[in-house]
This record gives C-alpha cells, structure tokens and sequence, in this order.
DNA sequence: AGTATCCTGGAA
DNA sequence: TTCCAGGATACT
C-alpha cells in the first residue's frame, strides 16, 4: 500500500515521463474517481508534480493542477512511445491496459507521426476505488482538506523537538499515531511496524511514555525504514507498481511487517500480530518492550 | 478516542 | 461462503 517511499516513487516517475507534455483529452470511465473543473485538463501543458505526503500535485500551465491520492490500489501507469524497452512488457499490447479497472485515461498530444501509431497515455487503475483525483486551482490545490491538515513529514521537516512534541501531547499507542497523516505525514502500515521494531519500541506503548532516548531512536529508525524504501522503489505488497508498471523491492526487507509466526530476526522470538485500530500490527514481543 | 465506511480480490 | 487487506474520513 502506498506510503511516502512508493508515492514518491510514482513522483519521480510521473515528472521524468510527463513535464513537458500536453494533455489532449481525458476519458473518464468511472465518474467518482475524477471531480473538479475537468474541461481545464484539455490541451493543458504538465509543468511539474509535487508530493505532500502521500498526497501527488501535477502542475498544469493554466493556474489549475490536478491532485492524486492513490489510497491502497491506485496506480499510475504511463504507457507511451517515451517508456523505455525494458523488460516491462508493453501493456496495452498485453491487453492489461485499459483493463477492467482502469477509470480514468489521460491521452497525451504527440506530436511525430511516427509517435501517433501507439498513442501516449497515462491510465489510472485503481481495484478498491478508493483513491481520487480532483482538478483544481493551483493556487487552492493546498487548501484541499487532506493537503491542508499534512503534518510535518520525516526527511523533511519532522525535527527531533517536533516528534518530541507530537508524542508528549497524548498517550494514545505509538503505533497508530505514527499513521496519523495530520500528525506526522507519509507513513503507513508497513513502515510504522517496521520503524518500531528497528527501534526496539513496543506498539501499544502510550505516545508520551517513550524516554528522549526512544524518541530519539525511533525518529532514526523512521528515517532508516524510508530511505531504504525510497532507494529500492518502495514495497511492492499489493497493488503497487511504479509508473513503469515495475514493482518495488522493499518487500523483501521487511522486517516485521506481515511476518506474523516467522521468527524474529534478532532473536528468534515468533513474531505476533495484534490488531491496533483496525489494523494488522507486528511485533516482536522480546525485543519490542 | 474509537469505529464504520468506501470497494474488490484473494485466501481460508 | 466468510473474512481480511488498510488510507483517510465521517461518524458516534
């Protein structure tokens, strides 16, 4: 499921194969999926693309952008003359693309004739629907509920004294909060569980009970848990592919996350999961205090 | 602060 | 056939 290393992932890739390029027209397959003034899309030059967590802002010519969240089974996949011959398989020659859950497809302009044989496109596929795209003034795109209320985000702006902050102020478990996108942004199921466990922390530990030490640990472990998702092209459990259609590889460093029976790297301990808020929470119960 | 909700596919 | 996966929000 998409977190901070897996959206940006799909920002890299999205500015690499579409800044320059001109939208041409937009199918629109599924109504919910795609809101806001959609007309501005037409003809429309892609000028950047800026992520906010796990939030994605493409930058149109004309003062309006378009906000993305892919939530859990989102994917933005290009498909075009421009994608390199890798071992991807072309998609749409596959008959993958568009597919039963492709709701949206933006057709980009190209302009060789040699270009117009195949077409350019990039297809948003999304199983769940959960995701959304909404088209937006540029100037207002930030004042988008969910971009509004981002909390500070780690590798960025997420200071020692500002976690410090964050987990002093309640006693709710350490686990859930760190997914708590309007507290700290960018992290999701898979890295909280992961950071927590680098970090020897237990996650049902009460927020503002963990020494300097442990904060201090904890926020380098959060720090560790990213980088090593961003330079591997995220976790590609799921449904998450870049916009390549090629899939991540941080899945095979996990270290706690969906590993529930398998013993513990450290230790040897069997792994157990809870569920805290609804959701799957893994943990070493001898290592994790 | 905790829980139901959106939705589909895959596993049990 | 039922249950589980979880990002964010709208509820209670």
């Amino acid at each position: 499921m998409p977190e901070l290393p897996e959206v940006e992932t799909i920002r890299k890739g999205l500015e690499k194969y579409l800044v320059g390029r001109t939208i041409e027209s937009v199918e629109i397959r599924l109504a919910k999926m795609l809101t806001g003034d959609i007309k501005k899309l037409e003809m429309a030059k892609i000028q950047g693309v800026r992520r906010f967590g796990k939030g994605l802002i493409i930058d149109l010519d004309n003062l309006y952008s378009i906000a993305i969240h892919v939530k859990m089974t989102g994917q933005l996949l290009y498909q075009g003359e421009g994608s390199p011959k890798s071992s991807v398989p072309d998609l749409t020659k596959v008959g993958l693309l568009p597919g039963r859950h492709t709701h949206v497809i933006f057709k980009l302009k190209v302009e060789s004739e040699k270009l117009k044989v195949k077409g350019d496109y990039l297809f948003y596929n999304d199983i769940r629907q959960f995701g959304w795209i909404k088209v937006i003034e540029t100037e207002t795109v930030r004042e988008l509920d969910f971009f509004k209320s981002l909390g500070p985000e780690p590798l960025k702006d997420l200071t020692l004294e500002k976690f410090s902050k964050i987990l002093s102020a309640t006693k709710a478990p350490i686990k859930p909060l760190l997914m708590e996108q309007r507290k700290i942004a960018g992290i999701g199921n898979i890295y909280a569980n992961d950071a927590l466990y680098l970090a020897k922390i237990n996650p049902s530990r009460p927020a503002n009970s963990l020494s300097i030490e442990e904060i201090k640990r904890l926020l380098k472990a959060i720090e560790k848990v990213l980088t090593k998702g961003l330079e591997v092209g995220g976790a590609s459990e799921w449904q998450y592919v870049n916009v390549l259609g090629e899939s991540g590889g941080y899945q095979n460093f996990f270290q706690v996350y969906g590993k529930v029976g398998k013993p513990c790297l450290i230790c040897g301990t069997m792994i157990e999961r809870i569920v805290m808020g609804g959701r799957g929470t893994f943990y070493c119960p001898k290592c994790q205090v």
